[in-house]
DNA sequence: AACTCGGGGCA
DNA sequence: TGCCCAGAGTT
């Protein structure tokens, strides 16, 4: 019995889950098919299938001599349904290869299509009282408080490090219980939003609840790469070197705020400021980028000097020609704002 | 070793 | 809408 295992094992005896459709009788096939039915769903949702599935295919026989169409309506619902293909098409390589059923050996059970190597060691140790490791969200989670481990679980140093971890905590004995109860521990007091600390047989042990990062970890999944959007903003500049702003509308970024006015593209931003102004072609200026926590914003300016200080259109409550003091006094985006003290700059 | 796939459920 | 959930397969 591991350090682990024995605080956790006496917590499952008492508090633990001993009544999951799948734990009785806890088959190799009703084991696999839970386990399946588990990636990437919650257990919730799942019994129901789990009890309409088995109550229509009730063997691995039954399931490899149905139509994928049957299968995939038992699944209808269930999402992913990948998994529900994987499963049909493993039972029918357990007929063909395995004498019909599920082989006990670990390469040749994650061989199986759908079958990796956590649902592997999940099946052998449920099933078969085998001694392997399982490395699921709920396995991640509780490692990575109570080791401290810092860094998202899905990069693979850090799942490296978590199977070292899970393996070595692992026991001799008891297995199935022992694969059961380190689930139920994440999956009903170490949750990752409000984990019951106080009801932890871990607790003293944990390094997270005793440095308090339990809200920090597991470090969450980085955020995607966030998409560029691109825009050109017109620079109206006259003789007395003032710049047309114009007062952005209620609705998306900057709302309200007073800016310059923007176009799609060349033809639509010669089109908009000959409308505004007296100008002849635009000066490119260089382009940059202004990152937002969901998009990043390229900015390609465009000067326009004004012919003659005539104005096309007069101030009002949208459009105002500013020079540089009053546009101190005006709530500018923070770019635009750089991008106008720039100019001013390297023009004087 | 990094990337893609995948759908329901919930904040 | 973004993120999470008893991950696996592909390149």
């Amino acid at each position: 019995m591991t350090p682990l295992a024995e605080p956790l094992l006496a917590w499952f005896d008492r508090h633990g889950r001993h009544d999951l459709p799948w734990q009785h009788p806890r088959s190799a096939y009703r084991v696999w098919l839970s386990e399946i039915m588990l990636q990437q769903t919650r257990v919730e949702t799942v019994i129901d299938y789990f009890q309409r599935f088995v109550t229509q295919l009730p063997t691995l026989a039954d399931l490899a001599r149905a139509d994928e169409d049957e299968v995939l309506a038992l699944w209808s619902g269930l999402g992913y349904y990948r998994r529900a293909r994987f499963l049909h098409r493993a039972a029918l390589q357990c007929m063909r290869e395995h004498d019909g059923e599920l082989p006990r050996d670990f390469d040749a059970l994650a061989a199986l299509p759908g079958i990796g190597r956590s649902t592997a060691g999940a099946i052998l140790a449920q099933a078969h009282g085998l001694r392997f490791p399982i490395l699921d969200g709920n396995v991640k989670r509780v490692l990575t408080r109570l080791h401290g481990i810092h860094g998202h679980p899905g990069q693979r140093v850090v799942e490296k490090q978590l199977w070292t971890l899970a393996e070595q905590h692992t026991p001799h004995e008891r297995l199935a219980d022992y694969t059961q109860a380190i689930m139920d521990l994440g999956a009903t007091l170490c949750t990752r939003s409000r984990p019951r600390c106080d009801d932890c047989p871990l607790q003293s042990r944990c390094v997270a609840h005793a440095e308090d990062l339990t809200d920090a970890l597991p470090t969450p999944k980085p955020s995607r790469a966030i998409p560029t959007r691109h825009t050109l903003m017109l620079l109206l500049r006259d003789h007395e070197r003032r710049v047309l702003l114009q007062r952005r509308g209620p609705e998306g970024v900057w709302s309200g705020l007073w800016s310059l006015p923007e176009a799609e593209n060349e033809t639509d931003a010669l089109q908009k400021a000959k409308r505004l102004a007296e100008v002849d072609d635009a000066q490119t200026l260089t382009a940059f980028i202004h990152v937002f926590s969901h998009y990043r914003l390229e900015i390609r300016p465009l000067l326009f000097e004004a012919a003659t200080a005539a104005k096309r259109i007069a101030d009002n409550d949208d459009l105002r020609w500013c020079d540089p003091t009053q546009i101190q006094t005006l709530g500018l985006p923070a770019p635009v704002r750089k991008l106008l003290n720039d100019t001013w700059e390297s023009d004087a």
